[in-house]
DNA sequence: CGTGTTATTGACCAACATCAAACTTAGTGG
DNA sequence: CCACTAAGTTTGATGTTGGTCAATAACACG
């Protein structure tokens, strides 16, 4: 699993993730180490993309949170997708050249950017990694359905255990947690925005889960007490994810 | 725009949908008009491909109007998509084996099956069918992307208005449209499951768009009598559906 | 003609939103 | 190390969008 080549921690990072959902042989893992990036260092709540923008590198993030999001007239704010550590939020402007919606860092991040045009070499090359980046984006649809039917047809209750149960099981797959413990560095508001509900009952709602003994929580840190439960609270089942290889701690 | 390459009509419906979000030339519409497929015909209300399994082929849709959904522990369902004539909604199925979902007849219709490895071959053969088809399934989560949006953050009115206008679209660039009319063959309760409404709210803003002069419907049909007012309504950007070509009638 | 969906209407209700204020926490600069 | 500030969390009171239930009317189809 550990790569025998020496890559550098970035590069480890995008191997990890994309071995977590499909297998890579030797030559695929070469090149992947070889794929050229630079660092970047984001403050926290920064866009790395905008909408409108038609970007002409996507971003690997390497370290931190990071949010796909859209403002809509009138005000409000809807959070689509959480990226972390391992992800390429933005592959997609490799084929839809005009972002429509943008990319931002919850927390101080940081990103690799690749350019596209060693990317576009790259899947030219290994039809492997092609195949790899069409599928995370497959998954990356599998999870915007699982919110569709959460915020359409789930109680916020229901909805908000998923997404924890979520998150902890991709954090999980890429080393992440530490037994059921996991970061989770977003704000109330956040997590309302995301789950098509107010800041106010996001909370109502996670003092539930707490005094129901589901999970804890410190800081920005989630602990699982009860996994079952707190699976059955969300109607959640990990098929969705297509997670291949979950070191399961 | 019309191949030159006399191509059957169910293959001609693929090739006009992948022109609509994309350039091909005639070397690859040479290679679409050359995919092995077999029509099948299926009834109103049966299952395409069903949850849990893990198709060989992929359905192309011919004629009809096709969904995506998931039923949910409590009996609720949520649908995820609508497709159309050109569209083939379980593409995924070459990456993700086994389906995290249903699709069903929404109508009496066909569909031509296409073999797996044909699908392969051609991707790996054809890298800009490749971009195409990978674009395609982009494009489908960005519709995700603003179905998102508008359960989590959006009225039901500006929902149901924002669905009809991203029909009408889509229908309008493969040449399904008549003038601002347009077939859709959907029962109130599905735009209910579509939409995260019940099927009483559904049918009370309907009549809400139609008494205030926005649409008309007669039968099956919707005929759009102000397309500024109902994108207004809906909050309508059409630019994440990202089509190139639009005949406009 | 029945018979089974679908559309429509009305009465009532609940989940969640909104508003506003107090409290906590983390960060900042003197 | 301590005010000071800004952001996030928590609480309570009140409001509203849209759900549920139930009954009737319109159709479509055999």
């Amino acid at each position: 699993m550990t790569p025998a080549i020496d890559a550098s921690p970035h590069h480890q990072r995008l191997i990890r993730k994309l071995e977590s959902i499909c297998d890579l042989g030797p030559t695929e893992v070469r090149a992947l180490a070889a794929l050229p990036m630079y660092l970047k260092d984001v403050a926290e709540n920064a866009d790395l993309v905008s909408q409108g923008e038609a970007p002409v590198e996507s971003c690997l993030v390497v370290e931190g949170f990071v949010c796909r999001y859209q403002l809509l007239k009138g005000g409000g704010r809807q959070i689509f997708s959480f990226h972390l550590p391992g992800d390429i939020p933005d592959l997609q402007s490799l084929h839809l050249h005009v972002m429509d919606h943008s990319i931002t860092a919850l927390t101080p991040t940081r990103v690799a950017m690749i350019p596209h045009a060693a990317l576009q070499d790259l899947i030219r090359d290994h039809p492997v990694v092609a195949a790899a980046f069409w599928r995370d984006t497959l998954v990356e649809s599998a999870v915007y359905r699982a919110w569709l039917a959460g915020i359409g047809r789930r109680t916020a209750r229901a909805r908000i255990a998923h997404l924890l149960c979520e998150v902890y099981l991709r954090a999980r797959s890429l080393g992440l947690t530490r037994g059921r413990r996991f970061d989770l560095p977003i704000t109330q508001p956040e997590l309302g925005d995301s789950l098509g509900l107010s800041a106010v009952h996001v909370n109502r709602v996670l003092q539930e889960l707490r005094r129901e003994e589901l999970i804890t929580s410190e800081g920005r840190y989630i602990n699982i007490l009860d996994w079952h439960g707190l699976k059955r609270a969300g109607e959640f089942d990990a098929s969705y994810l297509h997670i291949m290889r979950d070191p399961a701690d």
